[in-house]
RNA sequence: CGCGGAGUAGAGCAGAUGGUAGCUCGUCGGGCUCAUAACCCGGAGGUCGCAGGUUCAAGUCCUGUCUCCGCAACCA
């Protein structure tokens, strides 16, 4: 153990639009997990989490609620802050964006780019809409027009200034094949394929057309865009180019940065080629995780799956759900999250297997010694695989903490808890009990046990922080006995040592109440929802079903509804979900491609007559120009049904 | 033929370098009684997506194929 070694770990700065859910919760929990494992280790650890609060949708959501940008994610913040702190995140220093600090250091780094010529001034070219000043990018508009307000948009350019991303191209792929930077490696060979042997474009790092963001100082028209901003957190929470902290170069470069696979792109490509462009080291690792999913879906508002930790951890503590979180997850992977797999696993391992266990030797210990063991002992080689199994399990879980998998790791101590159970059956305590002459064999056999304990105990402290200690108190282990140099040894704790009664550690959960309790409170969540949508529905966004505003007779007409039969119909390459159609509308041929190739097989549709929108603006769709849209249904299994209409005349206009 | 991943017991998942198919939960049966109706043991349950191939031997390698997911894509 080398107490000059430093330890820095980071999370995402999350962006504050919204309150903090279950997947921000994981990635937190994991890292102060790590954070506090290293420094048990003995590392100078250095934890860093924060929000990034600029950027127009936190701008547009303040003006919703008409209050300043400030002042919405300061109550924001305050909620995040509030659940770490309910959820015993230790970190080590909070970074928000608006900090002043953060602001003064990425006007320097922007300057400082910008003189090395890695940032130039050049246009961004876009669609713009005026109503509402903003550009969008083609992918981004929603029937060709603004996703906002539903309005026309047009081509527009904006001066913008550009990160020279394309000059970083090889080194870049060399980052992410050759080394181990990216965990897991299997989403290397995509990155790589997709983004970088695709030609990667240079970046915009400014805009114009909002300005809740830090100024470019000397071009004051210019606020920094969010890579720039956010990215450099990482480093300017160190201190790099300010003066409120100084301890860049104990702790550059970081030792893992840990994000969920929906920003790796941005911290596997943009961050590593800004960090070249500033000449720093590159972080060491980069540890991305998957989703949780509810019940197999990805969590969203209009589902009503989102899971509150808070809520979560007053019925069950927040250790519970901590390590619910961390066992469920496999690094890279998704994980589904459903409350009966939650009770479960909190049932059988955490109630049944560990807080039972400390509850029945304590227990027996009192009961046949008063609390404090004799010192006589009698070993036999019954206790020789259980001991081994102890001294052997701290580096098992240390190498896994180091490739940062959390949830192998705590499979590898249940595996000595489950052992210390069976342990108990093997040389029946109460058997012993029943004669004199046992007694040192029984104090032998609870003294192990207890030694189990202490170690698992220690080993899981970092992932439960506020049960473990409760736990080592019940067995008598005092601070010494727990420290990391402990935690492969055997016979710590003293041959006379007392044990304590305590709580309950974990609590039994009564599957099918809680269940109905939860579903309940899920119903009313609806409801309530409901309800404020109703009395507010501007404010709320409501996936669901939008609510479409009225539209005047004359609105309709502008719509050319008819007929048509459809002649040829094709898959089209290169895209899944289209089918290629060919139709007669009565007055000639045209080429509709739409989205329904999932659904339909062309020879379903060849014959049949159809609906089209016949005035519907062409649009160039994976190579195909389609000329108007058939109309069809959407399912409430998410499918999708054409509207056929074969009795109808083909060139009749609907109306 | 865009890129990548996945298809293994009822559910959820492990299974570098090919050699008797495992874990957790559930289920059935048994044991124990120290303990939070907890714990321990055993059984049932899988042609490892499908079809070929290499091999003495393949879930594990190769080829083809189907399905699902993610990314990308212009869901009209």
């Amino acid at each position: 153990m080398d107490s000059n070694k430093t330890f820095y770990i980071t999370t995402p700065i999350y962006y504050p639009s919204g309150n903090p859910h279950i997947g921000h919760c994981y990635t937190t929990v994991a890292c102060d997990s790590i954070a506090r494992y290293k420094r048990k280790q003995g590392y100078k650890v250095m934890f860093l989490t924060g929000t990034d609060e600029h950027g127009q949708k936190i701008e547009q959501k303040a003006a919703d609620k008409g209050v300043s940008p400030q002042a919405y994610v300061d109550e924001i913040v305050a909620v995040f802050k509030n659940l770490w702190k309910y959820m015993n995140i230790s970190y080590d220093r909070y970074i928000r964006t608006t900090d002043d600090y953060h602001v003064e250091a990425v006007q320097k780094i922007f300057k400082e780019l910008y003189d090395r010529g890695y940032i130039y001034k050049s246009e961004y070219q876009g669609k713009y809409c005026t109503p509402c000043e903003s550009f969008w990018t083609e992918s981004q508009l929603v029937d060709g027009k603004c996703p906002d307000c539903g309005r026309d948009v047009k081509d527009a350019k904006e001066e913008a200034y550009f990160f020279r991303l394309s000059q970083f191209a090889d080194r870049l792929e060399d980052l992410l094949l050759n080394t181990d930077y990216l965990r897991p490696k299997t989403r290397a060979v995509e990155l790589v394929n997709n983004f970088i042997k695709a030609g990667l474009e240079d970046l915009c790092v400014s805009r114009t057309s909002f300005k809740w963001g830090i100024p470019v100082t000397f071009d004051p028209n210019h606020v920094v865009y969010v890579w720039i901003d956010a990215l450099n957190n990482y480093i300017t929470a160190l201190g790099y180019a300010n003066n409120k902290y100084n301890d860049f170069d104990e702790f550059w470069p970081a030792d893992v940065h840990m994000v969920a696979k929906d920003i790796m792109r941005f911290h596997a490509i943009i961050w590593p080629a800004i960090l070249m462009a500033l000449e720093l080291p590159l972080p060491k690792h980069l540890a991305v995780h998957g989703w949780i999913t509810f019940n197999g879906k990805k969590m969203s508002k209009s589902l009503g799956n989102i899971v509150d930790p808070l809520v979560l951890g007053e019925r069950y503590g927040a250790d519970a759900i901590r390590y619910h979180i961390l066992r469920e997850m496999a690094l890279g992977a998704d994980s589904s999250f459903s409350n009966e797999i939650m009770i479960s696993r909190i049932n059988s391992d955490l109630a049944n297997d560990f807080g039972n266990l400390v509850s029945r030797t304590v227990a027996m210990v009192i009961k046949y010694f008063g609390g404090t063991l004799p010192t006589d002992r009698v070993s036999t080689e019954q206790d020789e695989e259980f001991i081994s199994m102890i001294t052997g399990l701290r580096e098992k879980v240390d190498h896994y903490m180091d490739e940062t998998q959390l949830s192998n790791a705590l499979a590898e101590i249940f595996k000595v808890v489950s052992r210390a159970n069976k342990y108990i059956d093997e040389t029946t305590p109460w058997t012993l009990a029943k004669d004199e002459a046992n007694r040192a064999r029984l104090a032998t056999v609870m003294y192990n046990l207890l030694e189990s304990i202490r170690v698992t105990a220690c080993l899981l402290e970092s992932f439960m922080p506020t049960t473990m200690p409760e736990a080592l108190e019940q067995i008598g282990a005092s601070a010494a006995d727990c420290t990391y140099d402990k935690w492969n040894q055997f016979g710590v704790l003293p041959a006379n040592v007392t044990v304590k009664k305590g709580r309950i550690l974990f609590a039994r959960i009564d599957m099918d109440k809680e269940i109905a309790a939860l579903n309940q409170m899920i119903t009313d969540q609806q409801e309530a929802a409901k309800k404020a949508a109703g009395a507010d529905a501007v404010t709320e966004e409501k996936e669901a079903e939008p609510e479409m505003p009225q539209i005047a007779f004359d609105d309709f007409m502008k719509c050319e509804l008819r007929v048509a039969k459809v002649l040829t119909c094709e898959p089209v390459k290169r895209a899944k979900k289209l089918l290629k159609l060919t139709l007669d509308d009565g007055k000639g041929e045209r080429t509709i491609a739409s989205g329904i190739a999932k659904f339909y097989k062309p020879d379903q549709l060849i014959g049949h007559n159809v609906v089209v929108v016949a005035n519907l603006k062409p649009a160039v769709l994976c190579g195909v120009e389609s000329c108007g849209m058939l109309l069809a249904s959407d399912m409430p299994d998410g499918s999708v049904k054409v509207l056929f209409a074969d009795d109808l005349p083909v060139g009749g206009r609907l109306r």
